[in-house]
DNA sequence: ATCATACAGTTGACAGCGTCATCTGAACCG
DNA sequence: CGGTTCAGATGACGCTGTCAACTGTATGAT
């Protein structure tokens, strides 16, 4: 076929990447329980238990998964902050647009995104330690989806503070992001309704946004 | 023990109950995931199939425990808006926090108060027919959890009414309610990081109120 | 050139899961 | 009193994540 492998870190670093393919795409069409360590396997070309060499189990595939979203999103989000073209207001609504769109084209993978990290132990008893152990468990490394997700937030937060000054561009970059979040997020659930609410998720992106302008340039 | 239970009905309701409160309890300890039909029957003093006779299948019992969760935020919200002693604002805020309560106390129920209502098919092919089933299957009756939600959004809409008109009532009003359920989500998931961002959930629904009512007050 | 090692990948096995078909027994109703 | 209904019990099936044990080959030192 094409190029043949021969090394072994080579060969590995395939059946790497080929395992996070399958896990995206397994994602994007059924959600994270249709990301299965089987069919993901499958169509890397190895067996079940292979993945289990690249990452601790599932919750760590995910993990990986969202870390390297994470980082795209980042870039993308990078891209717009340097470009000399777009206007501050420009640059903020493609930012809080380029989140939505994921919500939309990639909504399970979305939801993966904001996975909640640091989950408690519970007091759940007898065989529940299935749980318990994924709840707790040592997964993957979660550090380096941090990491993306934190990268993504400075781009976010520079394009912020160049509209309404460094002053409050934390504040308001909270309020920006957590907002854009919910919409995404209530458009993606189904209880954004047009019809009940007479209107839409960019109507209210915009309005959010003019409203934080507004106020950023009193302060 | 406790009073005899003699007719079938009573028996049967007794049942019910105890299952959806079973699996309320399990989805706090540890999510959806821990919410285990064959653990749910045995706290409810009944075996794995017992389920399948009140609910179509765990996503149905699921569905059934966020009905009347979001039945009794419902209660909840209505006691804020028909309280004669609360200024507008306040109501707000109360609604407003009254969601953010439960993603707080209860983060799994939360969860599961906003996961997706219709799912499409997509393509996934072999043995996938579990997760496809599982996706665009007849689940439960979500009609009834639909209409429980919509009777707080109609309990939600009136109190931003009487802040910010009848005009701008939905406009605001879905602003308030997706920024909210942002800011819940993002604190959640363990994203919304004080020492980054330099504030707080509160400080953001604070910030929110006011500039929507100074918007409002002016149109 | 040879050999021991590391290690990606395979395989077998296990417990737990959701779900259905089948069966049972007691409450129901004519 | 006898038939029916139906909540619940039980057996079975295929699926899942996970791990222990195993295999074979590229690697690196000799």
């Amino acid at each position: 076929m094409m190029g043949v492998m021969t090394t072994r870190a080579e060969s590995a670093a395939a059946t790497r990447r080929a395992l996070l393919d399958a896990a995206a795409e397994l994602l994007d069409l059924g959600g994270p329980e249709a990301v299965t360590l089987r069919e993901v396997g499958a169509r890397a070309g190895v067996t079940r238990g292979a993945p289990y060499r690249h990452f601790t189990g599932k919750d760590s595939l995910l993990t990986a998964v969202a870390a390297e979203s994470w980082e795209r999103i980042g870039d993308q989000v990078h891209a717009l902050r340097t470009d000399p073209a777009l206007s501050a207001s420009e640059k903020l609504r493609g930012a809080l647009r380029a989140l939505i769109d994921v919500s939309r084209n990639q909504p399970h993978l979305y939801q993966v995104l904001f996975r909640r990290r640091a989950k408690l132990p519970g007091q759940l008893g007898d065989g529940m330690d299935r749980i318990r152990r994924q709840l707790c468990g040592p997964e993957g490394d979660p550090a380096v989806a941090d990491r993306a997700a934190e990268r993504f937030q400075d781009e976010f937060l520079d394009i912020v503070a160049a509209l309404v000054g460094e002053r409050n561009a934390r504040h308001y970059g909270a309020l920006l992001l957590t907002s854009a979040h919910g919409i995404a997020g209530m458009e993606l659930s189904g209880h954004l309704d047009t019809d009940r609410w007479h209107t839409t998720a960019d109507e209210l992106v915009g309005t959010l946004v003019r409203m934080v302008t507004e106020a950023g340039e009193m302060a």
